[in-house]
DNA sequence: ACAAACATGTAACCAGTTACATGATTCA
DNA sequence: TGAATCATGTAACTGGTTACATGTTTGT
């Protein structure tokens, strides 16, 4: 995959669901996508800048002033079909939590025990904003499309229950550790 | 949190372990973190350069001509306790087979299918990697360290687990879809 | 003798965030 | 009327990878 192309694949899938502002596209991404996918505006308007100056995506006036509304070309949509079928490109892993707690024996039980606390939590209201997509999911998206966005909605339970039993588990091994 | 702080304590971190080179520094982090953290070598020397710098590290010559073994000084170790307790960075997320099934309509089933079984796949050959793991930190490693370990490993058991559980059950969805 | 692993470091590049600068529209 | 949201874009920076360049030691 040549550039920035994890970023085009997005906005052209984002511009796959309907035509919408470069505002739009990341407030998409970040609503709908949000738990595995992010971009920044830093990186949607540039890319959308690009992708019009090859033909991919076509920008007509929006309806504020000085607003644009982008639409994928066919060229457009052939190239996200390619982009699609291209491996994903994985980022190495930098979990900050399991990096503390591998060396937990540095800094004690108590303060480790905040950091699973907080990974709990965090699960857990991911967890609740799944419920809703998922129901949202369930009467508002095409027939076509909706199998495949429940599957990345079960990911995110899944996940998501993982490391709630996880924290859960270790909370009780932590609390038979001295405090430090 | 400064600069490259997160390399600084990755580092730190392992060298807390031992003293060791900076070849070894990134090889620790590479096989004992590598399920959930990184560093390259283009990281690794830099910042053993700014370490010593700045006091945190020493370092002294090798076994090898040219080689130096880093150990942390006080200050190094009171640096690193002090990053530990410094809340984790949460880097956004990029998931590229989430968002390529969120929008897999646009490329049928059973492309989607590969991506899962690859998914499915890795989270095996992980898990059979941290058996291994489980089993040398139950016998070869310090017991005031141990607990904090198997946390780790526990971690990610629970979550290729889930992944397995997951891609089994996904594709028994994408097999009732149309192949496109 | 040769390959693999150990070892160090730099430079170029790239991906991505944040902050800045600016302004329009909507709604309470 | 003022705050929130919608909207666009750039510039500076930073965190990180990859490739390059170089050489030693170990083990087969």
């Amino acid at each position: 995959m040549s550039r920035p192309a994890q970023t085009d694949l997005a906005v052209l899938a984002a511009l796959s669901i309907e035509p919408m502002t470069g505002y739009t596209v990341r407030d998409v991404i970040h609503t709908r996508l949000g738990s595995f996918w992010s971009e920044s505006f830093g990186q949607v308007y540039p890319a959308l800048a690009r992708l019009r100056a090859e033909g991919l995506v076509d920008s007509g006036t929006g309806d504020r002033t000085g607003s644009s509304i982008h639409r994928l070309t066919d060229a457009g949509r052939a190239r996200l079909v390619e982009l699609m079928l291209e491996p994903p490109v994985s980022t190495r892993p930098r979990n900050g939590v399991l990096l503390r707690l591998f060396f937990g024996d540095a800094i004690g039980a108590d303060a480790c025990r905040r950091l699973v606390e907080q990974t709990r939590d965090r699960a857990r209201a991911l967890l609740a904003e799944l419920e809703v997509a998922r129901r949202e999911t369930e009467t508002g998206v095409d027939e076509a499309q909706r199998p495949y966005r429940l599957l990345t909605i079960s990911a995110g339970e899944h996940s998501a229950r993982a490391a709630i039993a996880w924290a859960e588990e270790s909370l009780a091994v932590l609390r038979t550790l001295p405090s430090r």
